[in-house]
DNA sequence: AAAACAGCCTGCGTGC
DNA sequence: TGCACGCAGGCTGTTT
């Protein structure tokens, strides 16, 4: 799910659970996954209470006691799963040793469940992720921004400071496609394929046309679509934050308003062209041919 | 220097 | 039913 309405939906369904209260227990069921896991993470943890949490881009940063954020990134699969204890446990099969961790523990009740984080309150929130795209480190509080992950990110797209003087200023002389530039990180930071191409449609540009010629009057366009699209998704995963807690960890109903994502062939609900399909950059574009110049 | 690409992983849907 | 294949909401090196 994660791009950065979906992030932003999830870190305050985290501080729903965790702000405030104390983690007793960090359970590690492997070294890491997309990196190895910070040098004695369970130790820096345990016994911390959570003071705060943050977004930047699709980084959530869950400040604790001690001066320490816990940085989590999604990937591709990630997803939180809170439960209370005693809560019925979903009954799922996982392979015969993945049944225990170091610290004697039992099978996990989701498969490719890799860090669990128990709280004084009584509350279990697992972080689930097939692919193991995802990322977690720890950083000084008062460093978050110098980490090596956040440091080259952009502006944040919702931030009043997201402009469109300063959307062109960072395509001029960009020799890409605008679809390529909106997902780099490094321009504007927390969009991915979905919210580009959504954001592309409204703001009636082609995914093709070269970055450089968006600086300007095509930027002034862009940019308030960008900051919609965004949150009207944010406003959609909100109003489904209590299903956050469930098990199943479905979230948000925005899919179901994508204009074009994922609509190849379906039409164009302004003027009924077919949307179109392409491939840039090894990903999917979605995109009304007429609409969009 | 910027832009394109391979690679990291698993799961799901499709077509044979 | 089984299998191969393509595809997936991200990002980081590495190569061009």
């Amino acid at each position: 799910m994660p791009e950065l309405p979906e992030v932003e939906t999830v870190m305050r369904g985290l501080a729903a659970v965790l702000q405030g209260h104390r983690i007793t227990e960090v359970e590690q069921r492997r070294a890491g996954l997309r990196f190895p896991f910070p040098e004695n993470m369970v130790g820096r943890v345990e016994g911390r209470r959570v003071l705060s949490f943050r977004r930047r881009a699709k980084y959530m940063l869950m400040r604790l006691e001690g001066g320490e954020s816990l940085l989590i990134h999604l990937g591709m699969s990630g997803r939180m799963v809170a439960r209370e204890a005693g809560a019925p446990v979903i009954a799922r099969l996982v392979p015969q040793g993945a049944a225990s961790d170091a610290r004697g523990h039992n099978a996990p009740p989701e498969a490719h469940e890799h860090l669990v984080i128990s709280t004084d309150h009584g509350w279990r929130v697992g972080f689930v992720d097939p692919r193991r795209f995802g990322s977690v480190d720890l950083v000084p509080t008062e460093a978050e921004d110098s980490h090596r992950l956040l440091a080259a990110l952009g502006p944040e797209p919702l931030d009043d400071a997201f402009t469109d003087a300063v959307l062109s200023a960072a395509l001029v002389g960009k020799h890409t496609p605008i679809k390529a530039a909106l997902l780099d990180q490094g321009v504007v930071a927390g969009l991915g394929n979905i919210y580009v191409c959504e954001a592309l449609y409204r703001a009636g540009i082609s995914p093709r046309r070269l970055a450089a010629s968006v600086a300007g009057t095509r930027a002034a366009r862009l940019v308030p679509e960008i900051k919609a699209v965004l949150l009207e998704s944010i406003g959609a995963g909100g109003s489904s934050l209590r299903d956050y807690v469930r098990a199943d960890g479905e979230l948000g109903r925005f899919q179901d308003r994508f204009a074009v994502y994922g609509r190849e062939g379906q039409p164009c609900a302004h003027c009924g062209t077919a949307i179109a399909r392409i491939v840039q950059a090894g990903r999917s574009t979605f995109f009304c041919p007429r609409r969009q110049r």
